[in-house]
RNA sequence: GUGGCUGUAGCUCAAUAGGCAGAGCACCGCACUGUGGAUGCGGCUGUUGAGGGUUCAAGUCCCUUCAGCCACCCCA
Protein backbone atom coordinates (compact mmCIF):
# COMPACT_ATOMS: atom_id res chain seq x y z
CA UNK A 1 0.00 0.00 0.00
CA UNK A 2 2.09 2.77 -1.25
CA UNK A 3 -0.54 5.09 -2.62
CA UNK A 4 -0.99 8.42 -0.87
CA UNK A 5 -4.02 8.19 1.32
CA UNK A 6 -6.88 10.18 0.70
CA UNK A 7 -8.08 13.29 2.44
CA UNK A 8 -9.77 12.16 6.03
CA UNK A 9 -13.51 11.97 5.82
CA UNK A 10 -13.70 12.19 2.21
CA UNK A 11 -14.97 9.22 -0.51
CA UNK A 12 -14.29 8.43 -3.39
CA UNK A 13 -16.89 7.88 -6.25
CA UNK A 14 -15.85 5.38 -8.36
CA UNK A 15 -18.65 5.01 -11.25
CA UNK A 16 -20.25 2.47 -9.32
CA UNK A 17 -20.89 4.89 -6.26
CA UNK A 18 -21.23 7.80 -8.51
CA UNK A 19 -24.12 6.37 -10.06
CA UNK A 20 -25.98 6.42 -7.20
CA UNK A 21 -24.93 10.02 -6.64
CA UNK A 22 -26.49 11.01 -9.63
CA UNK A 23 -29.35 9.24 -9.36
CA UNK A 24 -30.10 11.09 -6.61
CA UNK A 25 -29.25 14.29 -8.30
CA UNK A 26 -31.42 13.30 -11.12
CA UNK A 27 -34.48 12.60 -8.75
CA UNK A 28 -34.06 15.82 -6.50
CA UNK A 29 -33.76 17.70 -9.71
CA UNK A 30 -36.90 16.55 -11.59
CA UNK A 31 -38.75 16.73 -8.14
CA UNK A 32 -37.63 20.35 -8.04
CA UNK A 33 -38.45 21.10 -11.23
CA UNK A 34 -42.01 19.53 -10.75
CA UNK A 35 -42.57 22.36 -8.11
CA UNK A 36 -41.25 25.51 -10.47
CA UNK A 37 -38.02 25.40 -8.93
CA UNK A 38 -35.07 26.45 -10.22
CA UNK A 39 -31.59 25.58 -10.23
CA UNK A 40 -28.58 28.06 -8.57
CA UNK A 41 -25.30 27.64 -7.32
CA UNK A 42 -23.27 29.52 -4.95
CA UNK A 43 -19.20 29.40 -4.50
CA UNK A 44 -17.72 26.74 -2.62
CA UNK A 45 -15.79 29.31 -1.14
CA UNK A 46 -16.93 31.99 1.16
CA UNK A 47 -15.60 34.58 3.56
CA UNK A 48 -15.77 33.37 7.01
CA UNK A 49 -17.57 36.41 8.44
CA UNK A 50 -20.63 35.17 6.03
CA UNK A 51 -20.92 32.34 9.16
CA UNK A 52 -19.14 33.63 11.98
CA UNK A 53 -21.73 36.45 11.77
CA UNK A 54 -24.57 33.30 12.53
CA UNK A 55 -22.63 31.17 14.64
CA UNK A 56 -19.80 33.07 16.35
CA UNK A 57 -16.24 32.67 14.90
CA UNK A 58 -14.88 29.93 17.43
CA UNK A 59 -17.78 27.93 16.80
CA UNK A 60 -16.54 28.17 12.65
CA UNK A 61 -12.88 28.06 12.88
CA UNK A 62 -14.05 24.99 14.86
CA UNK A 63 -16.63 22.86 12.94
CA UNK A 64 -15.59 24.29 9.74
CA UNK A 65 -12.75 24.36 6.85
CA UNK A 66 -10.93 27.70 7.52
CA UNK A 67 -7.82 29.05 5.91
CA UNK A 68 -5.95 32.07 5.59
CA UNK A 69 -5.49 32.95 1.70
CA UNK A 70 -2.19 34.24 0.24
CA UNK A 71 -3.75 38.16 1.39
CA UNK A 72 -3.97 36.79 4.72
CA UNK A 73 -8.27 36.90 4.47
CA UNK A 74 -10.07 34.25 6.03
CA UNK A 75 -11.63 31.69 4.05
CA UNK A 76 -13.98 28.84 4.53
CA UNK A 77 -14.72 25.94 2.84
CA UNK A 78 -18.83 26.28 2.96
CA UNK A 79 -20.35 24.55 5.16
CA UNK A 80 -23.92 25.12 4.53
CA UNK A 81 -25.53 26.89 1.55
CA UNK A 82 -28.21 28.70 3.19
CA UNK A 83 -26.03 31.61 3.80
CA UNK A 84 -24.75 31.71 0.29
CA UNK A 85 -28.23 31.70 -0.72
CA UNK A 86 -29.39 34.72 1.77
CA UNK A 87 -26.21 36.57 0.97
CA UNK A 88 -27.24 35.94 -3.49
CA UNK A 89 -30.54 36.94 -2.31
CA UNK A 90 -29.66 40.28 -0.73
CA UNK A 91 -26.74 41.12 -3.28
CA UNK A 92 -29.57 41.10 -6.14
CA UNK A 93 -32.84 42.00 -3.81
CA UNK A 94 -34.35 44.09 -5.88
CA UNK A 95 -34.03 42.93 -9.35
CA UNK A 96 -35.23 38.94 -8.55
CA UNK A 97 -39.08 37.85 -9.34
CA UNK A 98 -40.62 36.88 -5.76
CA UNK A 99 -41.30 34.13 -4.64
CA UNK A 100 -38.23 32.63 -5.85
CA UNK A 101 -38.10 29.04 -6.09
CA UNK A 102 -34.40 27.65 -6.13
CA UNK A 103 -33.03 24.70 -5.45
CA UNK A 104 -29.19 23.62 -5.33
CA UNK A 105 -27.14 20.33 -4.78
CA UNK A 106 -23.37 20.45 -4.11
CA UNK A 107 -21.00 19.70 -2.05
CA UNK A 108 -20.28 20.98 1.58
CA UNK A 109 -17.51 20.70 4.40
CA UNK A 110 -17.04 20.37 7.72
CA UNK A 111 -14.45 19.35 9.90
CA UNK A 112 -15.90 16.99 12.32
CA UNK A 113 -15.29 13.54 13.36
CA UNK A 114 -16.52 10.99 10.27
CA UNK A 115 -18.96 8.28 11.43
CA UNK A 116 -21.72 6.39 10.06
CA UNK A 117 -23.87 9.03 8.52
CA UNK A 118 -21.40 11.92 8.30
CA UNK A 119 -18.08 12.50 6.77
CA UNK A 120 -16.39 15.90 6.02
CA UNK A 121 -17.03 16.39 2.68
CA UNK A 122 -20.74 15.33 1.69
CA UNK A 123 -23.61 16.63 -1.36
CA UNK A 124 -26.35 18.38 0.16
CA UNK A 125 -29.77 19.03 -1.77
CA UNK A 126 -30.74 22.92 -0.94
CA UNK A 127 -34.29 23.95 -1.93
CA UNK A 128 -36.11 27.29 -0.41
CA UNK A 129 -38.92 29.63 -1.31
CA UNK A 130 -38.08 32.85 -0.52
CA UNK A 131 -40.40 35.83 -0.52
CA UNK A 132 -43.32 34.17 0.78
CA UNK A 133 -44.83 34.65 4.36
CA UNK A 134 -47.62 32.12 4.90
CA UNK A 135 -48.16 28.50 6.34
CA UNK A 136 -49.21 26.92 2.62
CA UNK A 137 -45.20 28.34 1.62
CA UNK A 138 -44.32 26.00 4.52
CA UNK A 139 -46.58 23.52 3.49
CA UNK A 140 -45.18 23.14 -0.13
CA UNK A 141 -41.78 22.78 1.00
CA UNK A 142 -42.85 19.98 3.02
CA UNK A 143 -44.18 18.42 0.58
CA UNK A 144 -41.68 18.82 -1.87
CA UNK A 145 -39.37 16.41 0.95
CA UNK A 146 -42.48 14.10 1.06
CA UNK A 147 -42.78 14.12 -2.83
CA UNK A 148 -38.81 13.12 -2.67
CA UNK A 149 -39.08 10.31 -0.42
CA UNK A 150 -42.35 9.02 -2.30
CA UNK A 151 -40.48 8.95 -5.28
CA UNK A 152 -37.22 7.25 -4.37
CA UNK A 153 -39.68 3.99 -3.33
CA UNK A 154 -40.05 4.96 0.73
CA UNK A 155 -43.51 4.56 2.30
CA UNK A 156 -44.94 6.77 4.91
CA UNK A 157 -44.50 3.64 7.43
CA UNK A 158 -41.01 3.77 6.46
CA UNK A 159 -40.28 7.47 6.66
CA UNK A 160 -42.00 10.41 8.20
CA UNK A 161 -41.53 13.93 7.94
CA UNK A 162 -41.95 15.42 11.63
CA UNK A 163 -43.40 18.92 12.00
CA UNK A 164 -43.64 21.62 14.51
CA UNK A 165 -43.30 25.33 14.97
CA UNK A 166 -40.92 27.27 16.99
CA UNK A 167 -43.99 29.96 17.95
CA UNK A 168 -46.26 27.72 18.84
CA UNK A 169 -43.33 26.04 21.49
CA UNK A 170 -42.48 29.70 21.94
CA UNK A 171 -45.98 30.34 23.31
CA UNK A 172 -46.00 27.78 25.30
CA UNK A 173 -43.13 28.03 27.63
CA UNK A 174 -43.61 31.95 28.08
CA UNK A 175 -47.05 30.42 29.35
CA UNK A 176 -45.06 28.51 31.85
CA UNK A 177 -43.05 31.58 33.06
CA UNK A 178 -39.65 30.22 31.31
CA UNK A 179 -38.03 33.79 29.94
CA UNK A 180 -36.64 34.21 26.48
CA UNK A 181 -33.34 33.85 27.91
CA UNK A 182 -33.81 30.34 28.88
CA UNK A 183 -35.67 29.28 26.43
CA UNK A 184 -32.68 27.83 24.01
CA UNK A 185 -31.43 25.92 26.83
CA UNK A 186 -35.15 24.72 26.77
CA UNK A 187 -34.90 23.59 23.42
CA UNK A 188 -31.82 21.83 23.66
CA UNK A 189 -33.42 20.01 26.96
CA UNK A 190 -36.10 18.86 24.13
CA UNK A 191 -33.87 17.62 21.24
CA UNK A 192 -32.41 15.34 24.20
CA UNK A 193 -34.86 13.89 26.07
CA UNK A 194 -34.44 10.38 23.71
CA UNK A 195 -30.90 10.70 24.51
CA UNK A 196 -31.15 10.35 27.51
CA UNK A 197 -32.77 8.24 30.43
CA UNK A 198 -36.02 9.79 32.13
CA UNK A 199 -33.80 10.48 35.41
CA UNK A 200 -30.87 11.79 33.90
CA UNK A 201 -33.13 13.96 31.66
CA UNK A 202 -35.23 15.37 34.65
CA UNK A 203 -31.91 16.29 36.72
CA UNK A 204 -30.89 17.91 33.24
CA UNK A 205 -34.28 19.40 33.63
CA UNK A 206 -33.96 21.07 37.11
CA UNK A 207 -30.23 21.97 37.86
CA UNK A 208 -28.40 22.32 34.17
CA UNK A 209 -31.41 23.93 32.48
CA UNK A 210 -32.81 25.02 35.84
CA UNK A 211 -36.47 24.87 35.53
CA UNK A 212 -38.49 25.12 38.23
CA UNK A 213 -40.10 21.84 39.39
CA UNK A 214 -43.69 23.07 37.87
CA UNK A 215 -42.09 24.61 34.89
CA UNK A 216 -40.49 20.85 34.14
CA UNK A 217 -43.93 19.50 34.38
CA UNK A 218 -45.28 21.46 31.78
CA UNK A 219 -43.00 21.00 29.36
CA UNK A 220 -43.26 17.43 29.82
CA UNK A 221 -47.39 17.65 29.33
CA UNK A 222 -46.42 19.61 26.33
CA UNK A 223 -44.27 16.94 25.04
CA UNK A 224 -47.04 14.51 25.32
CA UNK A 225 -49.64 16.34 24.08
CA UNK A 226 -50.27 15.27 20.70
CA UNK A 227 -52.99 17.27 19.63
CA UNK A 228 -51.26 20.59 20.58
CA UNK A 229 -51.00 21.51 17.16
CA UNK A 230 -54.88 22.23 16.97
CA UNK A 231 -54.03 25.43 19.45
CA UNK A 232 -51.69 26.89 16.53
CA UNK A 233 -53.18 28.36 13.55
CA UNK A 234 -50.05 28.26 11.70
CA UNK A 235 -50.07 24.57 11.81
CA UNK A 236 -53.72 23.56 11.67
CA UNK A 237 -53.66 25.38 8.28
CA UNK A 238 -50.03 23.88 7.02
CA UNK A 239 -51.73 20.40 8.07
CA UNK A 240 -54.75 21.20 6.01
CA UNK A 241 -52.69 22.88 2.73
CA UNK A 242 -50.62 19.12 3.19
CA UNK A 243 -53.43 17.09 2.79
CA UNK A 244 -54.51 19.16 -0.33
CA UNK A 245 -50.70 18.94 -1.99
CA UNK A 246 -51.50 15.00 -0.91
CA UNK A 247 -48.51 13.82 0.96
CA UNK A 248 -50.87 13.82 4.22
CA UNK A 249 -49.82 10.13 5.51
CA UNK A 250 -45.75 11.35 4.99
CA UNK A 251 -46.24 13.79 7.59
CA UNK A 252 -47.16 14.47 11.52
CA UNK A 253 -47.11 16.41 14.67
CA UNK A 254 -44.06 16.00 16.84
CA UNK A 255 -43.64 18.36 19.67
CA UNK A 256 -40.35 17.08 20.33
CA UNK A 257 -38.90 18.61 17.09
CA UNK A 258 -37.39 22.08 17.76
CA UNK A 259 -34.19 21.63 15.24
CA UNK A 260 -30.70 22.83 16.55
CA UNK A 261 -30.37 26.19 14.49
CA UNK A 262 -31.54 28.88 16.09
CA UNK A 263 -32.02 31.19 12.92
CA UNK A 264 -35.71 29.17 12.55
CA UNK A 265 -38.69 31.12 13.75
CA UNK A 266 -41.43 28.73 12.41
CA UNK A 267 -42.13 26.18 10.85
CA UNK A 268 -39.92 23.78 11.39
CA UNK A 269 -39.68 19.60 10.48
CA UNK A 270 -37.35 16.81 9.95
CA UNK A 271 -37.82 13.25 7.97
CA UNK A 272 -36.61 10.47 9.78
CA UNK A 273 -36.84 6.82 9.17
CA UNK A 274 -39.34 5.12 11.68
CA UNK A 275 -37.45 2.69 13.58
CA UNK A 276 -35.31 5.96 14.46
CA UNK A 277 -32.31 4.25 13.45
CA UNK A 278 -30.40 6.68 11.32
CA UNK A 279 -29.68 10.72 12.07
CA UNK A 280 -32.24 13.10 10.27
CA UNK A 281 -32.47 12.44 6.63
CA UNK A 282 -33.46 16.23 5.98
CA UNK A 283 -34.23 19.39 8.08
CA UNK A 284 -35.54 22.56 7.88
CA UNK A 285 -37.73 25.37 8.27
CA UNK A 286 -39.26 28.88 8.59
CA UNK A 287 -36.61 31.54 8.74
CA UNK A 288 -38.06 35.18 8.72
CA UNK A 289 -34.69 37.15 9.50
CA UNK A 290 -31.70 35.72 7.10
CA UNK A 291 -31.67 37.42 4.33
CA UNK A 292 -31.71 40.62 6.53
CA UNK A 293 -29.10 39.16 8.51
CA UNK A 294 -26.38 39.57 5.86
CA UNK A 295 -27.49 43.09 4.78
CA UNK A 296 -30.78 42.31 3.37
CA UNK A 297 -33.87 44.54 3.79
CA UNK A 298 -36.05 41.55 5.70
CA UNK A 299 -36.96 38.66 3.95
CA UNK A 300 -38.44 35.65 4.61
CA UNK A 301 -38.16 32.15 3.76
CA UNK A 302 -38.30 28.26 4.08
CA UNK A 303 -36.21 25.52 2.85
CA UNK A 304 -34.57 22.44 3.70
CA UNK A 305 -31.70 20.84 3.49
CA UNK A 306 -30.70 17.23 2.70
CA UNK A 307 -27.21 15.49 2.70
CA UNK A 308 -26.22 12.59 0.63
CA UNK A 309 -25.31 9.97 3.30
CA UNK A 310 -28.27 9.50 5.48
CA UNK A 311 -30.94 9.02 2.84
CA UNK A 312 -28.14 6.93 1.31
CA UNK A 313 -28.35 4.24 4.36
CA UNK A 314 -31.90 4.69 4.44
CA UNK A 315 -32.42 3.34 1.00
CA UNK A 316 -29.93 0.80 1.42
CA UNK A 317 -31.91 -0.58 4.53
CA UNK A 318 -34.76 -0.55 2.52
CA UNK A 319 -33.88 -2.08 -0.73
CA UNK A 320 -35.05 0.71 -2.80
CA UNK A 321 -31.34 1.97 -4.74
CA UNK A 322 -31.53 1.18 -8.19
CA UNK A 323 -28.56 -1.51 -9.46
CA UNK A 324 -25.43 -0.30 -10.88
CA UNK A 325 -26.80 -2.41 -14.06
CA UNK A 326 -29.89 -0.42 -13.51
CA UNK A 327 -28.36 2.79 -13.01
CA UNK A 328 -25.87 2.46 -16.13
CA UNK A 329 -26.76 0.94 -18.99
CA UNK A 330 -23.62 -0.25 -20.43
CA UNK A 331 -22.97 0.51 -24.27
CA UNK A 332 -22.99 -2.45 -26.94
CA UNK A 333 -19.73 -3.66 -27.52
CA UNK A 334 -18.19 -4.01 -31.63
CA UNK A 335 -15.53 -6.16 -31.44
CA UNK A 336 -12.04 -5.74 -33.10
CA UNK A 337 -11.33 -9.34 -35.36
CA UNK A 338 -8.01 -8.82 -36.75
CA UNK A 339 -5.98 -6.21 -38.27
CA UNK A 340 -7.63 -6.00 -41.63
CA UNK A 341 -11.10 -6.05 -40.43
CA UNK A 342 -10.40 -3.62 -37.45
CA UNK A 343 -11.50 -0.23 -39.50
CA UNK A 344 -14.82 -2.16 -40.53
CA UNK A 345 -15.54 -2.34 -37.01
CA UNK A 346 -14.75 1.42 -36.75
CA UNK A 347 -16.86 1.83 -39.50
CA UNK A 348 -19.81 0.09 -38.02
CA UNK A 349 -19.38 1.55 -34.28
CA UNK A 350 -19.12 5.15 -36.05
CA UNK A 351 -22.87 4.42 -37.89
CA UNK A 352 -24.19 2.96 -34.09
CA UNK A 353 -23.21 6.14 -32.86
CA UNK A 354 -24.55 8.37 -35.47
CA UNK A 355 -27.78 6.32 -34.80
CA UNK A 356 -27.61 7.33 -30.99
CA UNK A 357 -26.46 4.34 -29.50
CA UNK A 358 -24.07 4.39 -27.12
CA UNK A 359 -21.14 1.92 -28.46
CA UNK A 360 -18.06 0.97 -26.90
CA UNK A 361 -15.49 -0.23 -28.99
CA UNK A 362 -12.43 -2.80 -28.14
CA UNK A 363 -9.22 -0.72 -28.36
CA UNK A 364 -7.21 -3.78 -30.02
CA UNK A 365 -6.82 -6.66 -31.68
CA UNK A 366 -7.36 -9.48 -29.22
CA UNK A 367 -9.31 -12.93 -28.90
CA UNK A 368 -12.68 -12.97 -29.81
CA UNK A 369 -13.69 -14.97 -26.85
CA UNK A 370 -11.12 -12.19 -24.00
CA UNK A 371 -13.55 -9.89 -25.98
CA UNK A 372 -17.00 -11.14 -25.38
CA UNK A 373 -16.00 -11.95 -21.76
CA UNK A 374 -15.23 -8.18 -21.82
CA UNK A 375 -18.61 -6.84 -22.78
CA UNK A 376 -20.58 -9.29 -20.52
CA UNK A 377 -18.52 -8.19 -17.70
CA UNK A 378 -19.22 -4.23 -18.53
CA UNK A 379 -22.47 -5.42 -18.44
CA UNK A 380 -23.06 -5.01 -22.42
CA UNK A 381 -26.40 -6.58 -23.47
CA UNK A 382 -24.97 -7.24 -26.70
CA UNK A 383 -21.44 -7.46 -28.94
CA UNK A 384 -21.05 -6.84 -32.56
CA UNK A 385 -18.73 -9.45 -34.51
CA UNK A 386 -17.29 -8.47 -37.79
CA UNK A 387 -14.68 -11.02 -39.17
CA UNK A 388 -13.31 -11.70 -42.73
CA UNK A 389 -16.58 -13.70 -43.28
CA UNK A 390 -18.98 -10.83 -42.25
CA UNK A 391 -16.85 -8.01 -43.77
CA UNK A 392 -16.50 -9.79 -47.28
CA UNK A 393 -20.32 -10.11 -47.14
CA UNK A 394 -21.23 -6.52 -45.72
CA UNK A 395 -22.87 -7.92 -42.63
CA UNK A 396 -22.46 -8.15 -39.28
CA UNK A 397 -23.10 -10.93 -36.74
CA UNK A 398 -24.97 -9.60 -33.26
CA UNK A 399 -24.62 -11.36 -30.42
CA UNK A 400 -27.31 -11.36 -27.77
CA UNK A 401 -25.36 -11.99 -24.62
CA UNK A 402 -27.88 -12.17 -22.51
CA UNK A 403 -30.05 -14.89 -24.39
CA UNK A 404 -26.89 -16.31 -26.01
CA UNK A 405 -28.43 -16.23 -29.35
CA UNK A 406 -27.16 -14.64 -32.23
CA UNK A 407 -27.93 -13.47 -35.73
CA UNK A 408 -26.51 -12.15 -38.98
CA UNK A 409 -27.96 -9.03 -40.53
CA UNK A 410 -27.50 -6.35 -42.42
CA UNK A 411 -25.46 -2.80 -41.41
CA UNK A 412 -28.69 -0.70 -42.01
CA UNK A 413 -30.80 -3.07 -40.12
CA UNK A 414 -28.31 -3.34 -36.67
CA UNK A 415 -29.10 0.31 -35.13
CA UNK A 416 -32.63 -0.99 -35.38
CA UNK A 417 -32.55 -4.57 -33.79
CA UNK A 418 -29.90 -3.16 -30.86
CA UNK A 419 -32.60 -0.90 -29.53
CA UNK A 420 -34.72 -4.12 -29.09
CA UNK A 421 -32.25 -5.87 -26.75
CA UNK A 422 -30.81 -2.81 -25.06
CA UNK A 423 -32.19 -2.52 -21.54
CA UNK A 424 -34.83 0.18 -20.68
CA UNK A 425 -33.67 3.12 -18.75
CA UNK A 426 -34.29 4.01 -15.50
CA UNK A 427 -35.34 7.29 -14.00
C1' G B 1 -12.04 17.21 21.26
C1' U B 2 -13.06 12.10 24.60
C1' G B 3 -13.42 6.77 24.74
C1' G B 4 -13.83 1.64 22.50
C1' C B 5 -13.01 -1.87 18.36
C1' U B 6 -10.37 -3.02 13.85
C1' G B 7 -6.09 -2.71 10.13
C1' U B 8 -2.62 -9.48 6.84
C1' A B 9 -2.65 -10.58 -1.36
C1' G B 10 -6.88 -6.58 -5.82
C1' C B 11 -11.44 -8.39 -2.37
C1' U B 12 -13.30 -11.46 2.03
C1' C B 13 -10.68 -13.51 5.78
C1' A B 14 -7.12 -17.62 8.22
C1' A B 15 -2.36 -18.27 10.86
C1' U B 16 -2.01 -23.40 17.97
C1' A B 17 1.33 -20.75 23.52
C1' G B 18 6.06 -15.58 19.67
C1' G B 19 8.66 -20.54 15.48
C1' C B 20 9.32 -20.92 7.28
C1' A B 21 2.71 -15.74 5.93
C1' G B 22 -1.97 -19.21 3.98
C1' A B 23 -7.11 -20.16 1.79
C1' G B 24 -11.34 -18.80 -1.07
C1' C B 25 -12.81 -15.36 -4.62
C1' A B 26 -10.76 -12.26 -8.37
C1' C B 27 -6.97 -11.85 -12.11
C1' C B 28 -3.68 -14.12 -16.10
C1' G B 29 -2.64 -18.49 -19.22
C1' C B 30 -4.05 -23.22 -21.34
C1' A B 31 -7.85 -27.06 -22.71
C1' C B 32 -10.91 -23.71 -26.66
C1' U B 33 -5.71 -20.13 -32.89
C1' G B 34 -14.33 -17.16 -35.02
C1' U B 35 -17.68 -16.94 -29.56
C1' G B 36 -18.59 -14.60 -22.85
C1' G B 37 -20.68 -16.02 -17.01
C1' A B 38 -19.68 -23.13 -16.45
C1' U B 39 -15.69 -26.98 -15.67
C1' G B 40 -10.65 -28.74 -15.24
C1' C B 41 -5.38 -27.81 -15.02
C1' G B 42 -1.45 -24.38 -14.35
C1' G B 43 0.36 -19.49 -12.81
C1' C B 44 0.95 -14.41 -10.50
C1' U B 45 0.19 -11.68 -6.04
C1' G B 46 2.47 -9.36 0.19
C1' U B 47 7.53 -3.83 3.04
C1' U B 48 1.20 -8.19 7.68
C1' G B 49 -1.37 0.36 7.67
C1' A B 50 3.40 3.23 9.10
C1' G B 51 7.57 4.00 12.65
C1' G B 52 10.23 2.34 16.86
C1' G B 53 11.15 -1.32 20.96
C1' U B 54 11.60 -6.38 23.52
C1' U B 55 13.46 -11.27 21.70
C1' C B 56 17.81 -16.20 19.00
C1' A B 57 13.01 -15.36 16.50
C1' A B 58 7.26 -10.60 16.12
C1' G B 59 1.32 -10.79 11.86
C1' U B 60 1.28 -12.23 17.19
C1' C B 61 4.02 -8.78 22.98
C1' C B 62 5.10 -3.20 24.27
C1' C B 63 5.22 2.16 22.76
C1' U B 64 4.12 5.92 19.07
C1' U B 65 1.46 7.34 14.79
C1' C B 66 -2.15 7.15 10.71
C1' A B 67 -6.75 5.43 8.84
C1' G B 68 -11.64 3.08 9.10
C1' C B 69 -15.83 1.77 12.08
C1' C B 70 -18.77 2.68 16.66
C1' A B 71 -20.35 5.69 20.81
C1' C B 72 -19.96 10.64 23.04
C1' C B 73 -19.76 15.88 21.66
C1' C B 74 -21.93 18.62 17.78
C1' C B 75 -25.21 18.89 14.00
C1' A B 76 -25.75 24.20 9.53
Amino acid sequence: MKTIPSVKGTRDFYPEQMRVRSWLYRTMGRVSTLFGYEEYDGPFLEYMQLYAAKSGEELVKEQAFVFQDRGGEWITLRPELTPSLARMVAQKQRQLTYPLRWWSFGPMWRYERPQKGRSREFFQWNIDLIGANSPEADAELVAIGAVFLREVGLEPSEVQILVNNRRLVDAQLEMLGIPGEQRPAVLRLIDRRDKMSPQAWEAYALETVGLEQTQFAGVRVMLENAALWEQSEELVRLFKALEALGVGEYVRYAPEIVRGLDYYTGTVFEARDADGEFRAILGGGRYDNLVAAVGGTPLAGVGFAMGDMVITLVLQKFGRIPSAEELAPAPVLVTVFDAETQYESMAVATELRAAGIPTALYPEVAKLGKQLKHASRIGAPAAVIIGPDEAAAGVVTIKDLVHRTQQTVSRQDLPAILRTLRPENPA
